[in-house]
DNA sequence: CTCAGCGGGAGGTCCCCTCAC
DNA sequence: GTGAGGGGACCTCCCGCTGAG
């Protein structure tokens, strides 16, 4: 009911002969199905933060080029008059903080605030009825509510127009950080993509009970996507955003960097064994050398299967 | 001569303060920087592989789905239509081998088989002259040729119009493999990129001699971009590339996969003997374990500084 | 050579609507 | 609820051209 993270492994296959074996275009593969798939983030979101990402490689350039327009757009194989329209625009958002489309907050805004939105505006004290529908005896209502799982928030039951609402004032208050040029009218298209996401991820659940003729929604977690799956994801987009950073860091050839890739085959019985010393290896070996005050350091690691050699 | 690699601290500061610290939106500028200043991809070739990425991603939900085609637009926001059209693009792709819009090789075609293209199309044995031009005494030859930096492939030094019909042939060349519905025109803008980033990254000089009246090309490196820096360029996408992968098995939470990140300070006295210590160990470490025929397995690791908290 | 403007075309992202199964 | 079709808006990535400094 949560996310369909379990990819076929000949779906799999088929992703990985459509990139070709490209390493590029396989991280690029790997975020889109990381923000998109269990992220929750739009199709044309994610384009737009890739499109920021290469202006922004075009307004370093610009500036590394000594602010030469021409240049700039040889370089990149970019019209002059698009590279000053990217330079401004760049300097804009630079200049009044943010205003770039960005993937930003690791989940968009409008998933990750309902459940609180939710229970701010229809809160639910303790020994009120969830359910506020008119024409119905305090038994159905009980019926109803007992039909809930259990670890339900206590907050309202909403009819369709309320949720279409909350839907609304929830888009709302996200775009109201963006300037005006660049805010997206709310619409039905956007309200459907909303709500899917909402019932798809089981953050809310929608209840067709015989006893009213109107589709109900109940908030059935405290925040979207299930805690640990969630997690695991946002650390691993921060790992590999850090191991990036010091990667660039020993193709500059700074002082103080290692960078290593250990290929080997292990038998299995002692595969979980050698993981377990190598985590206590490097804890060990951190600490040795840990000095407070001293030069801040940091380091990554991963081990496990190799999928190709 | 080469590229500016070196981006002042201010201005990564800047870029950085532009992504908001957003580890997805670090990843996307990592990928655009490297690929497009690096790598020497076109803005809108990384564009439309960022575009492919998520197009498979938008596939891969549609086969989970049960090639629900609305499903899979609700969940992404995307018309059905579009959908429809992206499906049939990828799966048409597969069918038939590549067919999409990928950075596939790690440098355009372009420009990593120009000096191979060049020496093939007009070789100069030993002995024989580099400069056909008309009208130029032996002397004025020497001259020009002995004008040459040191190491440069034995190849013919071209005039202007014989450049401009290799750098077509170069293009026209890395376009057969494409389907036609997807092939660009040679024009003049292209080529004007396409030698701009062959000068820019000296494996191309100009040579504007009095003795003669239209500028010279002369091919002075065997291959695009410096050999160095290249290769740790390839590693650095590779690397990250693979460990993304590890990653999504911790995050799936396969068997036998490690992950870990060590935050600690250390004296910068003993910084270097604490980084080569490290090397031993995990070398140390897979050499014990290793075993032929095991499971295939794979350690990365990186250490540096630590750039934020 | 650089910078400035104009023009156009193709294709993509968005929106809405109807109709048949 | 799903597939398949129609319409239109806007932007941006491509191309070409001319003229002013």
């Amino acid at each position: 009911m949560t996310y369909q993270s379990q990819v076929p492994p000949d779906l799999k296959q088929d992703l990985l002969r459509a990139v070709d074996n490209s390493p590029a275009d396989w991280i690029l593969l790997n975020l889109a199905l990381s923000t998109m798939k269990m992220g929750g983030h739009r199709y044309g979101a994610f384009l737009d933060a890739a499109t920021t990402a290469a202006k922004l490689a075009i307004y370093s350039t610009f500036i590394e080029q000594g602010n030469n327009i021409r240049k700039t757009g040889f370089l990149y194989h970019v019209e002059p008059k698009r590279v000053k329209a990217i330079v401004q625009e760049i300097q804009a958002a630079l200049a009044e903080g943010q205003s770039l489309k960005v993937l930003n907050s690791k989940e968009p805004y409008y998933l990750i605030a309902l459940p609180f939105l939710w229970q701010e505006h229809f809160p639910c004290g303790p020994g009120e009825a969830r359910v506020l529908i008119q024409g119905l005896t305090p038994g159905e209502r009980k019926t109803i509510e007992n039909g809930l799982p259990a670890g339900t928030p206590r907050a309202r039951i909403l009819d369709q127009v309320e949720f279409n609402e909350l839907m609304e004032l929830l888009h709302q208050t996200s775009q109201e950080e963006l300037p005006k040029t660049q805010r997206m009218p709310f619409s039905d298209a956007l309200m459907s993509h909303i709500k899917f996401r909402l019932l798809h991820s089981g953050t809310v659940i929608q209840i067709d009970s015989s006893l009213v003729d109107i589709p109900l929604y109940a908030l059935v977690s405290a925040s979207y996507s299930p805690r640990g799956e969630q997690e695991r994801v946002f650390a691993m987009i921060d790992d590999v955003a850090r191991y990036f950073g010091l990667l660039q860091a020993w193709v500059r050839e700074d002082a103080g960097v290692l960078r290593g890739v250990e290929v080997f085959d292990v038998a299995p019985d002692q595969r979980q064994q050698a993981l377990e010393e190598l985590d206590e290896m490097l804890r060990a070996w951190a600490d040795k050398y840990h000095q407070d005050g001293g030069l801040p350091m940091v380091l990554q690691f991963a081990a496990g299967r190799r999928e190709y050699d």
